[in-house]
DNA sequence: GAGGTCACG
DNA sequence: ACGTACGTGACCTCG
């Protein structure tokens, strides 16, 4: 447990308990500190027999506000030794109402701490018979690039070392001049500088090829099985509601929020997530395009917005409008372009970063900025008045006021308050869709308790959902979650949500 | 435990 | 002259 008790004494409160209220946290501490409290207070809330509504406070008659929980929490903690949480409430409390971001905490994540409890303990059922016969498979693809490897190197070496891949490529085989080091002087031999090389030479494309079957079957192909639970027979991850700077999720032992999908021998990693029985499927719910729709929503760009309204492609739009040609004349080099740059507006654009995505000069890729910027004139002014916004305040905040600090805004390092400066947009941005989704996670679960829906939320992957789905139940699920994910907020930009439902996770997509 | 790499949104 | 696209977690090597 990564959590220092020393923060309790630093704010002269004895330890009497473990319970602590995660959100209050968010506000006041390191995500170092926050990491083992989220847990703690989780794992609490599972084997407590206390009932959660105890806990966090039951939206309703007599418990209208944060004060009014307290009294509740009084009772409850009054028959245990458990004055933690309530001293730390009368410490923390202040802080969060200074801070304005009572919104986040009462609306957002309190009532999320119930939902995730129940997700976590419900996991995720696996195939591991399939994934052990994959893992053969990539067994098998391993040790024949790795033949080959050495026959085009004319030398044996651990290939999965970056460092003596390195020295092999360029000092051994000498096979490229310029050779491109890492900040500590290493060669560098990452996915790019190894796919700049595979024109010229096969054992880059190996060791590329190598690489991507060592990932699958390290990290997802042999792990996953691994994790199961013996009791339950699933895959239960943790999440962490409250570390993440911008108000994300994150998903740990094991990461489910990173399994394979954009390539084809990874995305059959997806087949494996199955539904608990035959008498179910699984159900995926994925936000479409919800950044650049949040985006065109905080930035008030009448033109963006008017795109989604149309439900037009927004890539192919700003592709017409950026190259000033008809919509039919947009070619899909220009589209692919201008889906970089919808990107790039997200992370707080750059020249020099939309440059090198594109592979094209710093100027060019000004130039293209230009032309975004005089179409969509509002994402300019945004831009500039977030960064404005940052640099008076000291931090910038989500749609539901969920903050993050931006010291370095007023660093006299170029580099760092460049960073900051576009931490200041995007975060607001991807801050808001997670504030979204979150609501939207509250509404599910709320919707399915009151109307005894036995389908279950399992996975949430930053824009997209996924259930386990009673398949009597699909009419009533898919109507109850696309409506929830997409009236979570109320937005200028309509929302839209795609379901899927399949017989595994890929086939749900 | 740091560094390098790569899986996801 | 420098050097960034935003947010994460896990695995492997190596000192």
């Amino acid at each position: 447990m990564k959590f220092d008790i020393s923060i309790l004494r630093a704010h002269g409160i004895r330890v009497a308990g473990a319970l602590y209220d995660t959100m209050l946290a968010h506000y006041v501490m390191e995500p170092e500190q926050r990491h083992g409290m989220d847990h703690l207070a989780r794992t609490y809330l599972r084997y407590s027999p206390i009932p959660i509504t105890a806990l966090i406070g039951e939206k309703g008659k007599d418990q209208k506000t944060m004060a009014d929980v307290e009294v509740a929490r009084v009772a409850e903690y009054a028959a245990e030794d458990a004055d933690v949480t309530l001293q730390l409430q009368a410490v923390l409390a202040p802080l969060v109402r200074k801070q304005e971001a009572e919104r986040a905490l009462a609306e957002c994540e309190n009532p999320l701490i119930p939902v995730l409890v129940d997700m976590e303990s419900e996991g995720i059922r696996i195939d591991s018979k399939a994934l052990a016969e994959y893992s053969k498979v990539l067994e098998k693809d391993i040790a024949a690039l790795e033949a080959e490897i050495f026959k085009a190197a004319g030398t044996r070496f651990n290939v999965s070392s970056p460092k003596q891949l390195g020295e092999i490529l360029f000092d051994y085989m000498k096979i490229e001049g310029k050779a491109k080091k890492t900040r500590t002087g290493q060669y560098a031999t990452n996915e790019e500088v190894l796919t700049q090389l595979a024109a010229e030479h096969k054992i880059a494309e190996l060791v590329l090829e190598f690489r991507n079957c060592q990932k699958l079957k390290s990290t997802y192909v042999d792990t996953l099985p691994e994790a199961v639970d013996a009791s339950t027979g699933r895959v239960h991850t943790t999440y962490n509601q409250a570390v993440t700077a911008t108000g994300r999720m994150q998903s740990q032992n094991p990461n489910l929020q990173n399994i394979p999908i954009r390539s084809q021998r990874g995305r059959e990693i997806r087949r494996a997530f199955v539904p608990r029985n035959n008498d179910y499927a699984l159900l995926s719910a994925d936000y479409s395009q919800i950044e650049l729709r949040v985006a065109a929503e905080l930035s008030n760009e009448e033109a963006l917005q008017q795109t989604f309204r149309e439900g037009r492609d927004v890539h192919a739009a700003t592709a017409a409008r950026v190259n000033g040609v008809e919509l039919t004349a947009v070619t899909p080099e220009m589209r692919r372009q201008a889906k970089m740059v919808n990107f790039g507006i997200i992370y707080g654009i750059s020249a020099f970063g939309l440059g090198q995505r594109l592979k094209i000069g710093r100027v060019e890729a000004g130039q293209i900025i230009d032309a975004y910027f005089r179409q969509y004139p509002g994402i300019k002014t945004y831009m500039e008045a977030t960064i404005a916004a940052a640099r008076e305040h000291g931090f910038v905040r989500t749609l539901l006021g969920r903050r993050r600090m931006l010291p370095e805004i007023h660093s006299r390092n170029a580099t760092l308050r460049q960073a900051a400066e576009r931490n200041a947009i995007n975060t607001p941005i991807q801050g808001t869709a997670a504030d979204m989704i979150k609501i939207a996670m509250i509404r599910i679960h709320a919707e399915f308790s009151a109307q005894k829906i036995k389908s279950r939320m399992l996975l949430q992957v930053h824009d997209e959902l996924v259930f386990d789905l009673c398949r009597s139940e699909e009419q009533v699920v898919r109507e109850i979650v696309e409506r929830c994910m997409r009236t979570a907020l109320p937005m200028q930009v309509p929302i839209v949500v795609e379901i899927g439902v399949g017989e595994n996770w890929l086939e749900a997509h």
